[in-house]
RNA sequence: GGGUGCUUAGCUCAGCUGGCAGAGCGUCGCCCUUACAAGGCGAAGGUCGGGAGUUCGAGCCUCUCAGCACCCACCA
């Protein structure tokens, strides 16, 4: 804990400190006030004076109540929730109730030495006082501490996100002037105490920079090493946030990097960010909106530069995001798509397209968005089922006699009605096929045809044919040879085409009044409600109408096969394998992709246009130019009339996916060679989610075959998608989004409810959707730090699975954190300026339990060498977790102590080289998955360790050494362990409390358990060993268990008045809680109407309750 | 309609080539023990979705039924 603040810097300090946070308040949310943080000073003025802190009772009485019940000095915490998180408000609590119970035991030996003291029980109340007035001030003092602490870390992360790139760490503090004042987690790390529990923040904020700064994340660049490694980041949008799915990816991404940077290899991962076309220009869109004015009043030369504007204000928002998650990309080599050289080779690539014939133009019937006003791909449109109608409407025969009844979904559409089309077979209407029919309202007549699409089943078994709005019927016209009639404008309503009374309607005004002139003339037959599939635009939610205009067009089919052919002859891999299946059927049946988007953000087409409308395309104008110069000639020469004229640039831009696709070369530098391009294409692995294998897997697959001759990656790692706890797919407008910042630095319940229900679609859902955040979160959520949520992200990557994420296993990855880091303090207390056995001359004395350690050390780094073959993330964090906690930490250590204990010096040597040697290696181990924590507790183990070097980065992976695993070993800890769990089994079936005295009698081979006896004694905590050869018979009713060839006998000496009387007090607490449990169970109401898993529980608890009950009683009987 | 997953403890999920059903969280009990209460020790809790088959042996392989989720294509 820190030191108390002296008054006079005090005020200067806080005075500094508040307008700090004022100004960064104001730099993260300009508008929005943020009341639930409390200023320093007004959190230090809501402070409880002396009269309001917990007497001393009210610490002392319930110190073992469960520690989030208690609350032994609740003020603290109420008062600023938002600057301490609860684990240092009970680490404080900790801290000030054992300093209270030292403090007593002092007092009343120091009163009870004292033998002129009249009274002792004055004496007490005396001694008492004075603690008391000792600890309330130290109850100031620790609060005190503790929100400074915690500001001094949010000092920190503020100094992170003001700084863009790497800050120059010492003058920043010398800026601040603060830092010396401070004593929280320091970051210097040689000199300093490791803190009593890990707090993240502060080590984040110190390696980050630390690690670029000294460019440790630069790719690569010798071309001697064979080894080379490069993962390509999917860029996201430039003006985007982090969310979970990117969290979580780069989590995984830079894990791979890491370790393949460790290992040696040249190592690139390749950072960027998209333009993301639609996105971008939406967002822009609406800030205009908001100031009162349009993307059409600015025209397009200055939209454009507003939104360049707005890229360079928020576009580094992510990347700074990412370094929070500890990313090691080379940021030198950061990309964006429209940035001039990626623009120059989208270019290239389209004149190229061109020149071979793969991109043409023409007029074709697309998915159309009438509010943004472009063309959208397939693949943008999102179908959700919806509720509607079936409208059945009479089309009455030319011939005068009687009517056909077609039935549709969109009557509107009725008015660019080219034909009525039947079943050939359907015997119902054989009569008419051929005839012609009326088309009502428009007086146009149509004529009846036969085709097999109709499916003679559905509605009347006679279909309206729509060809310029409806792709099937588009279809059909093209096999008729029917004119497509196009009745709406660009913006969806009703045009010259259509009859005068409809024009200018929009699409779903004129639904209404075509209907009800259809009604008026008694047309319409029928109206059945009806669900169907209403595709939409995956950006506006608009629905789609199908529109015909030109657009430009890449053909697929023969970069489809490339990429089938290359997955096939294995040059490119997916893991899990099944995903290879999703992508052969999207590429077996794809469709040519539409590729030019009717936007102004993006990149410009490059074609131009004569005066006749004839398109000329190349890299510049120029080129184009000569082009159309040159058409002109060889129509000239072929004796036509011509004249030259201006050319005119295509207004379109193109899908965003387009230079997306390019990413695996246009960010190396293609086409020019050079060193990285030769490196690091083919890339080794693609990692992304199952959500963009079509958009951009297979798209970059297609369009780098033909231009680098390569896969574009050799390897693509699909992951699933992040989800909320309840399995729903988290997104902006169900309010259950997480930020993985908010999970990292953790966020108040106050902050959080109004970031989830801020800008919502529908208003009317803020309600529930606080209400539903203040149930899962009521405290908010506690600061987790990075590396456990990666550390969770990892354990959750399994494959085939999506993820449902779930706050409760980052608090035990992030109490694995706090385990590592004690596990260290322990680690540094005991061999820190000791003999750690780095002068390799000095004897030692290896145990078994040494070589035991090292052997499984050696099978944790099998593991996790296999899982990263794998990519099972999952395996990586359970070998780690698992050797740490439940080798290491549970048994080695405490093995460890028994050796220095009672050792001679080669032994402790020994021990105290196998301690920080293995701890070293578990750090490398780990560092990947949490790069922070291992680099901090590195810096300290490793000079321990006889390693030297700047950073943990630079150090080589573990890898396994087969020859160091050592059976013998495994097998003695094995049996040890047995040993020490039969005891204590023992010890708790007979219900011995850990301060009864117990001895052991074993029976068996004397030398083997010879040396596990210290252990044992230890381990076991019992009073005494004694080892019988032969078989001296066991008392008669101690128990006797049996650990392979050994007997193990507790002998124990039990006051049995008082273990009865224990029992006793077990027994009735059992009976209260099975009546009470009864009592629920036999209430109908509750077993009604409580959800049925409650009374699942409720039924296992009883049923619990009453074995537990049993054994206690049989207990009692044995007792006599 | 075509395809892909999933179903294991109260919850979230591991479970390898078929070989003694596991972890974390939660629940309950005991415990301030000088690395760690963000901890330790212990306990309760399972018809591995149902059924059939193969096998000496099935959570795992085969068949079948059911439920859930997702993707693709869609009937106006």
């Amino acid at each position: 804990m820190a030191e108390p603040f002296r008054h006079d810097e005090e005020d200067d300090v806080l005075r500094r400190a508040d307008a700090l946070l004022a100004r960064h308040r104001g730099a993260v949310a300009p508008q929005a006030d943020r009341p639930d943080i409390p200023t320093l000073t007004e959190a230090l003025d809501a402070q409880p004076g002396a009269a309001d802190i917990p007497t001393l009772t009210d610490a002392v009485e319930e110190p073992d109540a469960p520690a989030g019940a208690t609350a032994p000095a609740p003020e603290p915490a109420a008062l600023s929730t938002e600057l301490i998180s609860r684990v240092q408000m009970q680490n404080f609590e900790h801290g000030v109730y054992q300093k209270l119970r030292r403090q007593l035991d002092e007092r009343i030996t120091e009163v009870l030495q004292d033998r002129f003291m009249p009274e002792i029980g004055a004496a007490l109340d005396q001694a008492l006082q004075k603690i008391t007035q000792d600890i309330q001030s130290n109850i100031t003092h620790m609060v005190r501490a503790s929100i400074e602490e915690t500001l001094h870390t949010q000092l920190k992360n503020l100094r992170l996100a003001l700084e863009e790139k790497v800050p120059q760490a010492e003058a920043a503090q010398d800026a601040l002037g603060i830092m010396p004042a401070f004593s929280g987690p320091t970051p210097s790390p040689s000199r300093m105490q490791l803190a009593k529990s890990f707090e993240p923040a502060a080590i984040e904020s110190h390696w980050y920079p630390h690690w670029e700064g000294n460019g440790y994340f630069k790719a690569g660049l010798d071309e001697n090493n064979p080894d080379r490694y490069c993962i390509l980041l999917p860029p996201p949008n430039v003006t985007g946030t982090l969310h979970m799915g990117h969290a979580f990816q780069q989590t995984l991404m830079d894990a791979l990097t890491r370790y393949h940077r460790m290992r040696g290899y040249n190592t690139l991962w390749q950072p960027g960010t998209d333009h993301a076309g639609i996105a971008t220009q939406i967002v822009v869109e609406r800030q205009l909106e908001q100031e009162g004015t349009s993307r059409r009043a600015l025209g397009r030369e200055k939209f454009v530069e507003r939104v360049w504007k707005w890229k360079e204000e928020s576009g580094s928002t992510i990347s700074r995001q990412m370094r929070r998650l500890g990313a090691s990309c080379d940021w030198e080599r950061e990309r964006f798509t429209m940035e001039e050289g990626l623009s120059r080779v989208v270019t290239e690539v389209f004149v190229r397209l061109h020149e071979q014939g793969l991109i043409y133009r023409g007029k074709r019937l697309v998915n159309w968005d009438p509010v943004l006003q472009t063309a959208v791909s397939d693949l943008e449109v999102e179908s959700e089922e919806e509720d509607g109608q079936l409208w059945y409407i009479r089309y009455p025969l030319a011939s005068g006699e009687g009517h056909v009844i077609v039935a549709t979904t969109r009557p509107e559409t009725m008015l660019g009605d080219v034909a009525v089309a039947v079943h050939p077979d359907d015997p119902g209407y054989k009569e008419i096929v051929g005839s012609r029919v009326i088309l009502p309202l428009t007086g146009r007549t149509i004529p009846v045809i036969a085709d097999d699409y109709v499916d003679p089943e559905f509605g009347t078994g006679c279909l309206k044919i729509t060809p310029g709005h409806d792709f099937n019927d588009y279809q059909v016209g093209l096999r008729h040879k029917l004119e497509p009639v196009s009745i709406f404008t660009l913006d969806a309503k009703v045009n010259a085409n259509a009859p005068e009374p409809y024009r200018g309607l929009d699409r779903f005004e004129a639904r209404e009044r075509v209907l009800k002139d259809l009604k008026a003339q008694g047309l319409l037959a029928e109206v059945k409600p009806h669900r169907l599939m209403v595709p939409r635009c995956g950006r506006t939610g608009e629905v789609i109408e199908p529109m015909l205009t030109d657009q430009w067009f890449v053909k697929m089919d023969s970069l489809a096969r490339a990429g089938l052919e290359a997955v096939a002859r294995g040059e490119m891999r997916f893991v899990p394998e099944n995903w290879t299946a999703t992508y052969n059927q999207w590429l077996d049946h794809i469709q040519d992709w539409c590729i030019s988007r009717q936007l102004w953000w993006g990149h410009r087409i490059p074609a131009w246009y004569d005066a006749e409308g004839n398109a000329y395309v190349g890299r510049t104008r120029e080129e184009a130019q000569a082009r159309h110069e040159q058409a002109l000639l060889e129509r000239l020469q072929a004796g036509e009339n011509v004249s030259a004229s201006e050319l005119r640039q295509d207004e379109d831009v193109l899908d965003t996916w387009f230079s997306s696709a390019l990413w695996p070369y246009s960010t190396l530098g293609w086409p020019q060679d050079n060193p990285a391009l030769r490196l690091y294409h083919p890339s080794s692995v693609l990692v992304t989610g199952f959500d963009i294998i079509f958009f951009w897997v297979a798209r970059m697959v297609m369009m780098t075959l033909p231009f680098t001759g390569k896969v574009p990656f050799r390897e693509v790692y699909v992951h699933g998608l992040v989800r909320d706890a309840e399995g729903q797919k988290m997104s902006k407008s169900k309010g259950n989004v997480l930020d993985p910042l908010d999970i990292i630095d953790g966020v108040g319940l106050g902050e959080l409810v109004a970031k989830r229900t801020s800008s919502l679609m529908d208003p009317r859902q803020a309600e529930s959707i606080a209400a539903a955040t203040r149930r899962q979160f009521p405290e908010g959520i506690p600061a987790f730090g990075t590396d456990a949520l990666r550390f969770t992200f990892a354990s959750l990557a399994s494959h085939g699975r999506d993820i449902k994420f779930d706050l409760s296993r980052c608090e035990g990855y992030r109490n694995f954190c706090n385990k590592l880091w004690n596990a260290t303090r322990f680690v540094l207390m005991n061999c820190e300026g000791r003999d750690t056995g780095a002068d390799e001359s000095a004897p030692v004395e290896l145990s078994v339990a040494d070589r035991w350690i090292a052997s499984r050390l050696q099978r944790a780094e099998a593991e996790a060498r296999d899982a990263f073959r794998g990519y099972r993330f999952d395996n990586l964090s359970r070998a780690i977790y698992e050797f740490t906690w439940d080798e290491y930490c549970d048994w080695y250590v405490e093995i460890a102590k028994v050796q220095l204990a009672n050792g001679n010096e080669a032994r402790e040597r020994a021990t105290r080289r196998t301690l920080t040697r293995v701890l070293e290696a578990l750090l490398r181990l780990a560092h990947p998955v949490i790069p922070f924590i291992t680099e901090e507790l590195w810096q300290k183990v490793a000079p321990l360790a006889g390693k030297r070097g700047p950073s943990i980065m630079l150090q080589p992976y573990p890898q396994p050494q087969p020859e160091r695993i050592d059976e013998a070993a495994e097998r003695e800890i094995t049996l040890l362990k047995e040993l020490v769990n039969t005891c204590r089994t023992l010890r708790s079936e007979m219900g011995i409390s850990p301060s009864q005295k117990l001895s052991l009698l074993v029976q068996g081979e004397r030398s083997r358990i010879e040396a596990h006896v210290p252990y044992l004694t230890a381990l076991a905590r019992l009073s005494e060993v004694v080892i019988a050869e032969g078989g001296a018979p066991p008392a008669a009713d101690a128990p006797v268990r049996v650990v392979g060839d050994y007997r193990l006998t507790l002998k124990i000496e039990i006051d049995v008045a008082a273990e009865r009387e224990r029992l006793n007090r077990e027994c009735a607490r059992l009976e209260a809680e099975i009546a009470k449990s009864q009592g629920k169970l036999a209430n109908p109401a509750f077993v009604e109407r409580a959800p049925a898993h409650v009374v699942e529980q409720e039924r296992a608890r009883l049923a619990g309750f009453t074995a537990t009950l049993e054994r206690v009683r049989e207990r009692i009987e044995r007792l006599g």
